[in-house]
DNA sequence: TCATAATATATTGTGCACAACTAAATAAGT
DNA sequence: ACTTATTTAGTTGTGCACAATATATTATGA
């Protein structure tokens, strides 16, 4: 699995291309790692996210939601339906600003909550890197995130 | 943008879950830089990645491609079927082995390869991180994609 | 040889991601 | 007040990912 070697027929693949490779591939190997364990809360790798979301604090709105996980309503909206029709989340117009909808997660969501706090260990055990390593890789992702983020908004400034 | 921060609100979420977390929005965020500049070729990021396999070398069976780029058929056939209507590969059944079929630009597909020689230069400059940390973030992601790799190799034996 | 297994690709169905657009409600400026 | 802009969700359409299944072809073993 997992090539794009480098240097070996006639052109060889810039490192910019390697890294997003890779990136691509690990993001793509961890969320399929967390899937047996997820499915068994009947859970899939965003919905699992937005739950998470919501035992740490609830309600919370659809855009609340989407600053925090960096998703839009495309993605949001169909994916709180799926959540309501499980029985895990509500969705309600907030009375004093008809725009916003409230999330806020049924007793059957709040209580998922302790079948989901083996997630991470499992994880943990799962992904064979020791904790210093861990604490390297996000640092370097998330100064990987930030500085796409400014070139994004770069973009949208040249544009305004 | 991208927080589900650490020890906030009532329950702290745990590391394994945030470096996913990391991942999975880095990953999103490197994909989003290509889109403008892969746009102008006409490419998504995965259908460049299969482009960038032929411009190594052709032609390369399904199987191959997907080997290499650790994508199943599922996502590979209808993804080549539009390489294929936008004119830049040709999918040919081998006459010594009917099962595999045969994935070969054209000489538009080829000529792409000029245009695409740019896409790591505009990349690298986005990135925004020094040749060093790419490859300290290359060994990190290689070594954890190989852990997790390995225990879906152990689950399958397991079943097996 | 002939049944069986293994291999290679395709198809179907579900669930993200995200761009583009719409609709409704609120905020701001005059 | 009233027009205009902004904000918030939702909808539509496209393109991955991937599980499950189907089909056809080749390889293998009794």
């Amino acid at each position: 699995m997992t090539k794009l070697t480098g240097p070996s027929g006639s052109g060889s693949v810039a490192l910019s291309d390697l890294v997003c490779f890779d990136l691509y591939s690990a993001a793509r190997a961890i969320i399929r790692a967390y899937r047996p364990i997820l499915s068994g809360l009947g859970l899939t790798y965003p919905q699992y996210l937005v739950m998470v979301m919501l035992w740490q604090h609830a309600p919370r709105t659809v855009k609340d939601l989407g600053d925090n996980l960096d998703l839009d309503s495309g993605t949001l909206s169909p994916l709180l339906k799926r959540l309501e029709v499980s029985g895990l989340v509500t969705r309600r117009r907030r009375a004093d600003d008809e725009r916003t909808v409230e999330i806020t997660p049924t007793s059957k969501g709040r209580s998922l909550e302790r079948d989901a706090k083996r997630v991470p260990l499992e994880m943990a055990t799962v992904m064979g890197i020791s904790e210093t390593e861990e604490r390297k890789l996000r640092a370097l992702l998330r100064k990987l995130s930030a500085s796409l983020a400014t070139q994004v908004d770069d973009v949208a400034t040249r544009v305004a």
